[in-house]
DNA sequence: TACAGAAACTTCACGGCGTATAGTTTCTGC
DNA sequence: GCAGAAACTATACGCCGTGAAGTTTCTGTA
């Protein structure tokens, strides 16, 4: 090995071949949606063969796959700034920051939105482990994180709960119980229903559905926060 | 023309293969998903050409617009079904039995649901008109039911509403207003939201992505619908 | 009943896709 | 300087949707 390290040159080159890889198929797939990702395709605005890209990705799902970790990564790191950007004294502010950053990411993304959440790509069939996982459980771990600064609030509501530790994933509860030791399982069912509340609104969003009944989904989405909120026991801002 | 009606003959045999093409595609869809459905698989299976459908559907996507017609129609004929199958003296029960099933034809019709709502199928886009926009406005209308039982419960909630007629979409409006004539503004906003709510949840478990975080969907969801008759404040049954 | 024409269907062809196999070029470390 | 590895290309196969042209079968009418 030279001092400069001529093996690293070629280590580098490969770096960098996979990251052009991974930003030709981002942009097809912003332009293009996610089955517009295609290996000629990517070889071609490269000026690649197709085959060349096996010798960086082992299958076209196994790009796939990854591109769904990289932007489920993104997704993560814009709602864990939108928190991180509040302060904890006000949980309603906080709340909604979480949520406003989610729906934007996913009307800036659509594309990213319909990859991570959609049928990702033709036959595409996502793999058990993985990383693109780790994304969820961060953007859980938000949600959760949301529900305990709630939790304070919204505790009485929940007094019959019918939820205990192992209703959930272990996977889940290894990442959010050392976070929120206090808090009991009724909080983390309290996340995951308001994900589905948010998801909903947002991918029918996305997709297209809420075009046809409703002009103006940002006003709907408002009012979706403020009534969750409101219903979390948290006192109105200002 | 003769008294039979020779001409009726062509028309039938017309009528049974256009039948036969679209069961054929819903079954290659039942067990491989939306993309499942190719020309070439239906023509396969049915013992013909692939370009002999073509004297039937235009082209790939008037056939998949066609069956997510169908298919949209088939959920809300489940749905109002299990509405009018329960008494509307208990908002809450009806509430619940929409709501559940809802869910349940998602679970039973996971493809049907991902042709509905996901990408419908690789570059399809969904044309403006059409009858698939009717089976929309049919749950959409149900869920409006739903928001108009609570309405009595619920209406003190909403007295400063941000919304008014104009935030909907007329189409909608020209199904719900006659329907429900004294129902306000924001009302059809809570139809709405609850729709998101519904939606998100039964998607994320549909597409799996709930499988990761939660070991019991089920109990997430009737939770959610306990919240729900509470929230809208309609006394718990029995 | 014979026949023109329409309808139903097949054959052939094109370009695009993922990907397997085999061959070629280029780089790297001794 | 050279063996071997790494990067890449060429060719091929079987999928796909779809267009054009040809063939068979049915049907209403003369």
């Amino acid at each position: 090995m030279t001092v400069t390290g001529s093996r690293g040159r070629r280590e580098r080159l490969r770096v960098e071949t996979t990251a052009e890889i991974k930003k030709v198929a981002l942009a097809l797939m912003a332009s293009g949606g996610p089955d517009a990702i295609t290996l000629r395709a990517i070889a071609r605005e490269m000026g690649m063969t197709a085959n060349a890209i096996y010798g960086y990705f082992p299958t076209r799902d196994d790009l796939v796959t990854t591109l769904i970790n990289d932007v489920y990564t993104a997704l993560a790191d814009a709602v864990d700034a939108a928190w991180e950007a509040t302060s904890a004294a006000d949980p309603a502010v906080r709340i909604e920051a979480w949520a406003n950053a989610f729906r934007t990411w996913a009307l800036v993304n659509p594309q990213g939105f319909r990859l991570i959440y959609g049928d990702p790509v033709p036959g595409y069939q996502a793999p058990e482990g993985g990383p693109a996982p780790d994304a969820a459980r961060r953007v859980c771990t938000g949600l959760t994180a949301l529900a305990a600064a709630a939790w304070p609030h919204a505790r009485n509501l929940y007094h019959d709960s019918i939820f205990d530790w192992s209703d959930f994933d272990p996977g889940l509860l290894e990442k959010v119980r050392p976070a929120f030791p206090d808090l009991p399982p009724a909080a983390v069912a309290l996340a995951l229903r308001i994900w589905g509340h948010l998801h909903g609104l947002v991918s029918l969003e996305v997709y297209g559905h809420m075009r046809t009944q409703t002009t103006s989904p940002e006003k709907l989405f408002q009012e979706e926060l403020a009534q969750l909120t409101q219903t979390l026991g948290i006192p109105r801002r200002r």
